[in-house]
RNA sequence: GUGGUUGUAGCUCAGUUGGUUAGAGCAUCGGUUUGUGGUACCGAGGGUCGCCGGUUCAAAUCCGGUCAGCCACCCCA
């Protein structure tokens, strides 16, 4: 016996109807939005990774050498790819450019509970638009993408923050743009770490005055509204260019939220300048979906890159995404209920009695199917007492049975499975008479 | 990659201080039932007790290792 490697999984066909269901859900909803489907291999070159994240991605990805000598890689993420595919036809594209993909992505590590070493991501990124309009059709995405589940703003949270705002405010107490990185990473773990060893990692950066900008930090994170934002930022008065930027940032803020707003999402977002996302590519607007109670990891996440695209494939293109991974969706909507039963029914259960009734009930069953309907029989002629169990077990509504009382009246006998009902059917308008009857 | 914890049938679990051939419910299959149902009754299959080794007259049970799941780190694209 093979087991399952690990951090895979199998798609029992219970399984598979939930993933197609997730599937249809989103690419349903990436529709309406007017989004258009693509898709890239699942193998990509390795350097086309490390030329996105650097060495230390290496680690975490399965790679291995092809025969030809080439170094590749099981794309860890789609936007590498989406990078390469745009980057390619860039001049050509009408912008702004609207594009989604579902696909299975791979990380070699360590798995737990909603995270996997397979899992499938949906992924929509706008090309080509630099203001916060961008966001705001984003997000107003990936809100329908839980709301056509059954989710509502009582279950799911988007926290929505910005990194710009952070560098022109760090840049506004002295710091260079290493220095804004360097902090950034220290203010993306201050919720997992303790005080003293946040301050301890402020230091090299604030020196004696590190408690200092700690608690204008701690503030700034806990701010929780727009109001608050402008509040706090005016009140912090930073000078020139510094003070300039951060104004004209909190302008965009104000397009990006009250375009929400106007679309009824108010009460799904957050202001949350706590989230400023791992990874250093990201430059502005970034966001994250959560469920309310907390209980389960991030459902999705995204943000402003605009400058990726130009780094791994030559020409400069603005560029927002996001990601939603099926794992823990799944799992929300498993413990909100929200999953359908898994149906798996036919529409006709054939019955037959000998080799000649057999026959005749071979030629209906072919016409059934061919105008559409879903038919079942036993592949072995069993008694009667067992068809009819099957046809029980079945889940159809509608039995045709082939005897031989039938086959010497040329008719059918239809039994309405639900209500036990019977009636005599000619023959020869069996199929007229299962369209009236569906 | 590090640390902790769990592992008995497809699923949920029981299994006494180490003691005969490891059990139950659900599920599956068969029968009662060769012209009428998911109920009922009867029966069957399904286990190298995660795996390997050690201790012992004797191991599901004790010990060591290993693999896998879960949890916390790392990382989170």
């Amino acid at each position: 016996m093979f087991d399952r490697l690990p951090g895979f999984r199998d798609f029992y066909p219970e399984e598979c109807a939930v993933r197609n269901h997730l599937f249809r859900n989103w690419r349903s909803s990436a529709r309406r939005f007017g989004f258009a489907e693509y898709d890239a291999p699942a193998l990509e070159s390795l350097d086309l990774f490390r030329a996105k994240s650097g060495d230390e991605i290496v680690e975490q990805l399965f790679s291995f050498t092809d025969r030809g000598g080439r170094e590749v890689a099981l794309r860890p993420e789609m936007t590498p790819s989406l990078a390469r595919l745009a980057g390619a036809r860039a001049h050509s594209l009408r912008k702004p450019v609207k594009w989604f993909s579902i696909g299975e992505q791979y990380r070699y590590e360590r798995q737990q509970r909603g995270r996997l070493r397979s899992f499938y991501q949906f992924n929509a990124d706008i090309l080509g638009e630099p203001g916060p309009e961008a966001e705001i059709e984003l997000i107003a995405l990936l809100i329908h993408l839980f709301t056509a589940f059954g989710l509502t703003e009582d279950d799911i949270v988007v926290r929505l923050s910005d990194r710009d705002l952070w560098f022109f405010y760090l840049q506004g107490m002295g710091l260079d743009d290493d220095g804004c990185g360097g902090v950034l990473s220290v203010i993306d773990k201050m919720g997992r770490e303790s005080e003293e060893k946040t301050l301890e990692k402020l230091k090299p950066y604030f020196g004696a005055r590190a408690s200092h900008f700690l608690a204008k930090i701690s503030m700034l994170r806990e701010v929780s509204s727009l109001e608050e934002m402008e509040e706090f930022l005016l009140a912090h008065s930073m000078e020139g260019e510094a003070r300039v930027a951060v104004e004209k940032r909190v302008a965009e803020w104000r397009t990006l939220v009250s375009g929400l707003n106007a679309m009824g999402l108010g009460g799904f977002i957050e202001v949350n300048l706590s989230i400023v996302r791992g990874l250093a590519y990201y430059t502005g607007f970034v966001f994250e979906a959560f469920d309310r109670d907390g209980k389960f990891r991030a459902l999705a996440g995204g943000g402003r890159y605009d400058h990726l695209i130009e780094k791994l494939s030559g020409p400069q293109m603005a560029a927002a995404g996001l990601g939603v991974g099926d794992a823990t969706l799944w799992e929300l909507l498993t413990a909100r209920k929200l999953l359908p039963r898994y149906v798996d029914a036919a529409d006709i259960f054939v019955v037959t009695g000998g080799e000649a009734e057999r026959e005749a009930a071979f030629r209906d069953i072919g016409r059934l199917r061919e105008a559409g309907f879903r038919v079942e029989y036993s592949l072995k002629p069993v008694a009667f007492g067992k068809q009819f169990k099957l046809a029980a077990s079945s889940g159809a509504r509608l039995a045709l049975i082939y005897g031989s009382e039938e086959l010497a009246n040329e008719t059918v006998k239809a039994r309405n499975l639900a209500d036990r009902t019977e009636q005599e059917v000619p023959a020869a308008r069996v199929i007229d008479f299962v369209r009236e009857a569906f």
